[in-house]
DNA sequence: TGCGTTTTTGACAATCATTGTCGTTGTCGC
DNA sequence: GCGACAACGACAATGATTGTCAAAAACGCA
């Protein structure tokens, strides 16, 4: 956690501080796995903290939008989310029984800017899942 | 939550060829692009074709999970389909005008196959979007 | 070829995550 | 301390997708 007060968007909007945002981002920080912004939402309440649905949903949004959590989309379900470690990483994914490892793909980072770059393409992110059944769940 | 994935790719299930069904594969052997569900079922009533929008969304998921056609899930909307061409592909969106270029990756195809050796997991897929803004948008 | 079984269809209702609304509340600059 | 304005949050609205189930169509078989 860093990045306090004072993030302004370049648009002159300033992001202000507050309780609810601070919860969030606590929780997130504290928090392993992906998980949905209901189950968040339930989480908070758990806590005790009083956060509506609503500010949950807006607050994820606004912390993916700054790259600051990671958002994956699972085929036939609730987006998850989750607080994004340092470095690019991708997931691979147990169909059964959900359980996630975290894989991290230099060699897909490398081929990934040259074929945007043959392209001419610019400001690029890409996303990348990996869903398979689990040595456990194989059985 | 239990999985009726299906394996059933040998003769125990007849796959009835029905009208609806080849029209919308005919769709999609002609149509360029990724469309919606919807759109989709309206190109079918717009050529005449009567075609209950719950089928085509049944026929869509039926052709996708046996692999015949790519679903694309872009953050904030409709799940789009379209025609797979053979052999694995990615796809690279413009943010800005939509534009799709489909790359190949074998060295991404290589690395997912190791990557998830390593982990023990099986009946692998995968599925990777890369996001820009192509050449033409940037000026 | 005709018949019965079984799948498929499709209009409509239901689901449910996500987004919009808008009066209220709290923050922050000054 | 004060006022402007962003953020909050309860609720309603949205809208894509899925479930339902009677009717229709396909296919296997005699």
């Amino acid at each position: 956690m860093n990045e306090r007060s004072g993030v302004m968007s370049d648009s002159g909007t300033a992001v202000r501080n507050t309780r609810q945002r601070s919860a969030v981002s606590a929780l997130l920080a504290e928090t392993e796995g992906f998980h949905s912004a209901q189950e968040l939402h339930a989480m908070l309440r758990d806590r005790g903290e009083r956060v509506g649905l609503t500010t949950v949903y807006r607050t994820l949004q606004g912390l993916a939008d700054a790259g600051e959590i990671d958002v994956m989309r699972p085929p036939g379900g609730e987006h998850l989310y989750r607080r994004c470690s340092e470095g690019h990483h991708h997931h691979l994914v147990c169909r059964a029984c959900g359980r996630t490892v975290e894989v991290a793909g230099p060699t897909v980072e490398t081929w990934a800017d040259r074929v945007t770059a043959q392209h001419g393409f610019t400001d690029v992110s890409h996303t990348l899942e990996i869903f398979g059944t689990c040595p456990t769940c194989a059985r």
